[in-house]
DNA sequence: TCATGAACTTTACGGCGTAAGCCTTACACC
DNA sequence: GGTGTAAGGCTTACGCCGTAAAGTTCATGA
């Protein structure tokens, strides 16, 4: 079950496309058909990725790409990688280790706008790539430079990742209705008499809301890690 | 695209079975189907839920499942709404609204705990039936209770409901590793040397301390909100 | 020169969701 | 009691899916 780190594919220098308009890009890597997969997902939705449909998107059959990942679950792990990438603010070394964090959590949210339909697979698939662990070591450093021990980092990392993950799933819905109105099709089906709270707080989760009220969380947590580092100087 | 309420099957007396050895018990009805799949999803994962497999389940051809169900998504629908029902406690209304509120997000992770491969799609399906919008009124009655107004219900509604469902998917992923032990493959697999800090955190993600972590994360949350309520008396 | 093997294609299989239509039965009504 | 109607099921069929297996092409190293 270990995942045999697949030979790696030797370069080669490209080949001559033989099929007649087929000349889509360049030769097929891992990078490029994960790349692939990501723009086709953020355009039409996790479910719409099919090996065929992304072969077609190359210009290529879809058993090539079975030359490239082992099967779709690879390939997933291989989207995957990518959003990893971006799970991370560029400016990295600025400010004090709770600003860090803080920034690093803020990324993943963003990642969350940026790619609604491929962010489920962060909370959804095991993750133990070494480009993950690298991920969760640079991340834990930051909680040890905050001064926590263990059994605390695991606590607020768990607080901190499910708050942003459970949240960032869903403002994805809520963005997910209208643009600019109300997050879900409360307001215009439920009736105010039944539901008179449902009704009265619906209007607070507008998108022109959603970034104070994810920050409203953050400061509830941060404000709890503050505490809690300054306990032990 | 207002879910036109299908007509209510209107009950007739149940019906014999003519085939051979299919009498696997009574009449469909939409009740009957949700819970053989709420129960296949348990026993198999949510993949893994097919029409023909329930229909085997129910003995029955998968077609007479679209006499009750529009279709795929409605009877995940209908899933969901069973998980609705487990996800307010039974001990009703004792305790101060901040203490009932807190049973009502355990009894949400209770659910994960229970459901996990079904938990998903509480996060990730739209919900807007009558019973959910009731479940949302009696949860923001409680937030009302605690003296909250409509923007500081949603906000510590999104942070509460956030960390559960988060917090919830990842539980999942631990558990599902192994019975007792770490909750990845991280302990067996990484190199101590290259990752020194997810090395000594994972085993304090071990499944015995989940229950721990979890209520640390309620902890920190409802501090804060007490903290608000009271300054609001 | 030529065997090798990487990169890609072809073909095929079983399973999927579901549209369309058929058959059987039990009730409502005369 | 006879009969039309519709609920509740079955059968067939279509186009999609993931992927196993085997075939094709061609740059490369011996």
């Amino acid at each position: 079950m270990a995942k045999p780190a697949r030979p790696p594919p030797r370069r080669r220098p490209p080949r001559k496309r033989s099929g007649a308009g087929a000349a889509r890009g360049a030769t097929l890597t891992r990078r490029r058909i994960a790349e692939a997969a990501l723009a086709l997902i953020d355009g039409a939705g996790l479910e719409q990725l099919s090996m065929r449909r992304l072969g077609a998107r190359l210009g290529v059959e879809a058993m090539a790409i079975y030359h490239h990942f082992r099967n779709k679950a690879e390939l997933l792990d291989g989207v995957l990688e990518l959003l990893l990438e971006e799970l991370e603010p560029p400016t990295g070394a600025r400010g004090t280790p709770l600003e860090r964090l803080r920034r690093t959590f803020e990324a993943t949210r963003a990642v969350a706008i940026r790619h609604p339909h491929a962010f489920l697979l962060l909370p959804t698939r095991r993750f133990n790539t070494d480009r993950a662990l690298e991920y969760y070591e640079r991340l834990l450093a930051l909680f040890r430079e905050a001064g926590f021990d263990a059994k605390l980092s695991a606590r607020f990392f768990r607080l901190l990742a499910g708050y942003v993950t459970g949240a960032g799933l869903a403002e994805i819905g809520s963005r997910a209705q209208q643009r600019d109105a109300t997050p879900s099709r409360l307001e215009r089906f439920s009736d105010p008499k039944r539901f008179p709270l449902v009704t009265s707080v619906a209007p607070e989760l507008r998108v022109a809301n959603l970034d104070a009220i994810f920050q409203f969380g953050l400061d509830v947590i941060f404000a709890a890690m503050a505490d809690e580092a300054g306990r032990r100087p």
